[in-house]
DNA sequence: CTTGACTCTATAGCCAGCTATAGGGTTTAG
DNA sequence: CTAAACCCTATAGCTGGCTATAGAGTCAAG
């Protein structure tokens, strides 16, 4: 009889949006939920823990698609850890990656920055838009974004 | 008579797209063009400087609208400098945070594959989706993104 | 039975920086 | 004069993860 919840306490439970819940469904992260006769989805506490999973795979930086890929092998029956360790493994690779660029690109930045005390504060040649930035090496990226 | 460039040529000058420097005309980063008597932008070489100049602006992180801004105020005869200096500040503590939250980031996933060597292969408490996920901490933040 | 809180679908919009397409017109070498 | 290569505007779409809105229906307490 009790059991049974809608959206709303569902999203409220694990910090979601309602919307936010409708669009994982959408997404195919949570299996379409029961419904009432007026039509109302009626979840059961499992839809709360699959929910609160969902939150920690994204808070370990994966992408919604990758998790509702964990979620498909785990309901076919495999367990999906050692394709999890894979995905991790290449995050953790992409994090270096992104952390060397950044690295990059501060050290960029405070060259630039100690150049500026000895630029020329005024007036700028004619034909410069500004000296500081004109003078940065170009760096094919900007900053660790991907492109 | 010549010095006139049609939009491919100055957008190939510079490694753009031609739908790129339109873009771009649209957001006010370019002045507008004079056009020929068949409406064709006829560009004078200082288009490709300005638009030399925008790609470095990028690759120093700035975004499209600051850009603007800059260009706007050199335009308006102030020297942008000391407001780039400024912006460039603000930009290195950007990547500071960047650095740090990935730092954090990187720690964990290193934490949790380390300990995906000491858990059961399989298998898995039936509730459990994941346990090398689930045992992870949620950290609000999925890994140096803005949000 | 009313009322207010809740829910439903469908659609559009946001961020940034573009790219892609449709359906036309222009330029210029040969 | 033809034909290829170029250009024009306007609109829609992409990425990812949502949020916001409209217009309608449902649930449950009193």
């Amino acid at each position: 009889m009790s059991a049974r919840l809608f959206i709303g306490k569902v999203a409220q439970a694990v910090g979601l949006s309602v919307q936010a819940v409708r669009y994982y469904e959408r997404l195919g992260l949570l299996l379409p939920a029961e419904r009432t006769a007026g039509d109302y989805r009626a979840y059961r506490p499992e839809a709360v823990e699959r929910l609160r999973f969902i939150r920690q795979a994204q808070a370990a930086g994966f992408r919604l698609e990758e998790i509702r890929e964990i979620l498909r092998m785990k309901f076919a029956g495999q367990s999906p850890c050692e394709c999890v360790r894979t995905m991790l493994q290449r995050k953790l690779e992409e994090v270096e990656e992104q952390m060397a660029a950044l690295g990059r690109f501060r050290k960029q930045l405070r060259r630039t920055l100690q150049r500026a005390h000895s630029l020329p504060r005024l007036p700028h040649r004619a034909s410069a838009i500004c000296p500081m930035i004109e003078s940065m090496p170009t760096v094919g990226n900007k900053g660790g974004k991907k492109r």
